[in-house]
DNA sequence: GTCAATGCAAATCGTTTGCATGAAC
DNA sequence: GTTCATGCAAACGATTTGCATTGAC
């Protein structure tokens, strides 16, 4: 589990270690990512980043290459949903799996060990070596259905 | 179980239902997804067309305007794999779900029980009402591990 | 002072759209 | 003959790239 201060920290070692520069923007994508604490799409951070920081004029490009830097370096992940493109969320958490909302586009984590468990025996039969998975249920969440 | 004479069929029937007009090459795309068999990009689907019906000189336009018709009577379905974009797929077979090599790009089909039934009670218990879900294990095929 | 990072604009990729022409009915 | 579908090219949105400038070290 890692807080906002040691991801920073962490950033600063991983860029120290691959010869890289720390700079502002870097930092402050990273902390937008940890403190806000959603899925957002790169456009959206590129908003919340003009908002809280203008003096930083910003630009998207530099949002998109930070994104794809980090997600590499795996502080942070990115999962494409369906109709909604790429969201990017900060590597806090353990594996987890998303409830998606069709109607309103709320995002519910999950982790079920039994699925967990079954996905690695489907991978055994298969002679498949697991990487990586994921997983998304698609549905109308409580507050949808009652307006519907 | 939908076999690729029904498909066709079926075709036809949606096709004049709706008020639309039968042409080879809605026939064309839907024939080469049904028996090919496979999951193809639009590209791909292109492609394929292209190679084996040169003298229908066939649009790109034409291909995804008519995967996007194919999927919405459900006569295909899609899925968006990671890196490799939206891939489409004939609807013969009951729902499954899909083990993608990340260094070949094999996909290899499985249905499980079990996992089925975790995904309902998950649901409940967010109070979500399922509509669809998906599910995609990464890793290594057979072949690519011994290959490494 | 050096080299990497940035902002900007142009380029690119996958996909969609507008429109005149051609094919199905 | 009417209407819908097609091919083509232009438009589009999301993302990437090239390049001159700026900022970290």
């Amino acid at each position: 589990m890692l807080s906002n201060k040691t991801a920073l920290e962490d950033l600063k070692k991983v860029l120290k270690n691959k010869g890289m520069k720390y700079t502002e923007q870097r930092a402050v994508i990273l902390q937008i990512l940890f403190t806000l604490d959603d899925h957002l799409s790169a456009e959206e951070v590129h908003l919340v980043v003009k908002q809280k920081y203008p003096e930083l004029n910003i630009g998207i490009a530099t949002i998109y290459r930070t994104l794809n830097f980090l997600e590499e370096v795996e502080l942070i992940s990115s999962i494409s949903f369906g109709k909604d493109g790429k969201k990017y969320e900060p590597n806090k958490k353990t594996h987890h799996d998303h409830l998606i909302c069709v109607s309103c586009g709320k995002i519910v984590e999950f982790y079920d060990e039994d699925i967990e468990v079954r996905q690695e025996s489907i991978a055994k039969i298969n002679n498949f070596k697991i990487t990586d998975h994921n997983m998304q249920i698609y549905g109308l969440c409580q507050d949808c259905q009652n307006k519907s």
